[in-house]
DNA sequence: ATCTAAACTGCATACGATTGCAATTAGCTA
DNA sequence: TAGCTAATTGCAATCGTATGCAGTTTAGAT
């Protein structure tokens, strides 16, 4: 390992305090000019940059943001995640990504983080321990939930869209365009997006006099909206399954898909609508066709940056709560044609 | 902000000096079983962690490894990024990843990303300049590239596939099934990937007597790949379009499949056959099923880990470059009934 | 009980920057 | 030209931890 050169070098270089240097790289500082002329020459000379560690230990500030994700999979978050970090580095702040499957995990890694000194973390789809969340509040370290909402009212913020409404727009769609047997299949139980968005749907349908004709578990995951689906259309008598579906979202309504068309035959919409809830990309893409509800990631992202940004600056600011709107977008699976 | 506990908080609760607790929280230091219980103890009441930036900047060893991605559409890359991450959390160290569009941000957050002491640097799919790729080693940064080639014999590992077998292997295929005017869409042209699957597949058509019917260039991207099956296929005359087609990625062979089926309503494989390349997730599902070339991303990402590991623990270590096999996996896409 | 080696422990310094404070220099005004 | 303010500059302390070195304790052997 070469010795890279650091401010003493430079300022012995040039010919001045290692004061002078590091005035030199902070905007606003008191410097000459000819001075600051002298030393960015002579760090050029030694290729010198600021180490960022020793100046996150003095300054407290790392101006890294760590966002943490879970599976990948679902492409509505690696789409999130680019946008994210492309509108946090234009604020001049570092994204960190972490990935953490489990729950346990990201305890775990939230520790590991704390201990990295990051100036804020997102948690994509994600929740952290009640206890875990007051370490960070602790540590002066702002939190903020995206596509999920904090259960207590505590001190994490949270960004998400309004899923509640999400949920009535499916059932709308599928109620106006005359289906009468509607399923669910639901995401993770004990998640807030799938909670908000089933009570959604099911406020709607009871408001229309209706109810849910089956419904089944996925998990959010491809293989379980698989199961779920078979489950819940593996019967002889077409009269004894749905003729429409609300799947919580467009990641799992695609598995759904391919079961119905490839293993059971069933032709959408023909014989069963689907409706998803993303609007991801592929939902678009011919082979599916998917009417969905849209988030609005664009604007999610906004708001995220937004609120971590405003926490960061002002840690005497409460936790803030943003809840967008959303909008539903037809396509072939519901009848629609394009 | 909160203060949070240091080491010499912890020192002083504990009756113990400051070094005391240092070396508890070494693997392998010098330490009585009875001087680690009491610094633990009162670690645990304070809530006490050790500051990682702290141990950064005099131990110049962050533990961090940065991974550079660009965009994140290309389903590939998402699940490398999961994969690859869990693999080195295993290891102890924390993965961050960083995202470039462009080139030159990559090269701009290289240089911050030296500035962090990043252990190591990992670009997915994505080349640095060579004034920059020698700052690194002169930092003793290792680099890897993943998916790409190094170009000079330098100071930069790589980890790719076999792209050159690949191409001869979707060439072979389509021969194999018959298919008599084939085309290629290419990715971006300048990429070693590109260039290698090209060069591979016109090696075997060539073998064969054949040549490229039809050639276009899709730049990688959904919306190029779109535009360049426009081309390729609107004709009037079947006889003067391909009748197969291997495209650069599956990313770009699904668009491509869209377009035939859905713009020009021609049948795949009936009126065009159709191979891609990586295998990700989607070409297997039901509304594609597309013939690939499978990419073994979980042996890319244990020789990531590998090389780059050994790196960072032997800095004398010469760039390593590991090219890995691929394998065919036919679908219904080129005429095989799944 | 004595001696030697091994195991611990604490002191003090270092990592590479930022920043308050005091000293110096420069820039104006009268 | 003296006098006063504003702009620069350097000194030195600080952030929180790791670690070489020297001193102290402990254990084991005779």
């Amino acid at each position: 390992m070469v010795k890279v050169a650091t401010s003493v070098d430079v300022a012995k270089l040039a010919g001045v305090s290692q004061s002078a240097v590091s005035r030199s790289y902070t905007p606003g500082a008191s410097v000459a000019e000819a001075t600051r002329g002298k030393v960015m020459e002579a760090a050029r000379k030694l290729g010198y940059r600021p180490n960022a560690i020793a100046r996150t230990l003095i300054t407290r500030k790392s101006r890294m943001i760590a966002v943490v994700a879970s599976y990948l999979d679902n492409q509505f978050y690696p789409v999130v995640i680019e946008k994210l970090s492309k509108r946090l580095q234009g604020d001049g702040y570092h994204v960190l990504l972490f990935i953490a499957q489990a729950r346990q995990e990201a305890d775990e890694l939230l520790l590991q983080l704390m201990q990295y000194h990051v100036d804020g973390i997102v948690l994509l789809s994600a929740t952290l321990s009640s206890g875990l969340a007051k370490d960070c509040a602790d540590a002066g370290i702002p939190v903020l939930l995206f596509n999920r909402i904090a259960q207590a009212g505590g001190t994490v913020s949270s960004v998400a869209s309004d899923n509640v409404a999400g949920g009535r727009m499916a059932a709308r769609a599928l109620i106006a365009a005359g289906y009468a047997r509607i399923g669910y299949i639901a995401g993770m139980e004990d998640s807030s997006t799938n909670r908000d968005r089933e009570a959604g749907y099911n406020a709607e349908l009871a408001a229309h006099g209706q109810r849910v004709f089956a419904r089944a578990v996925g998990h959010y995951s491809f293989e379980g909206a698989q199961t779920a689906a078979r489950q819940m259309f593996s019967v002889v008598d077409a009269a004894q399954r749905p003729s429409a579906v609300f799947v919580a979202n467009d990641h799992m309504a695609i598995a759904v898909m391919d079961v119905l068309r490839g293993e059971l035959g069933l032709k959408v919409p023909q014989d069963v609508a689907v409706i998803g809830f993303d609007n991801v990309q592929q939902a678009a893409w011919g082979g599916y066709s998917l009417s969905s509800i849209e988030q609005d990631a664009q604007a999610m992202i906004e708001a995220t940056a937004q609120v971590m940004l405003a926490q960061i600056n002002d840690d005497s600011l409460p936790a803030q709560h943003v809840n967008l709107p959303v909008r539903l977008i037809e396509r072939g699976s519901t009848g629609k044609t394009v």
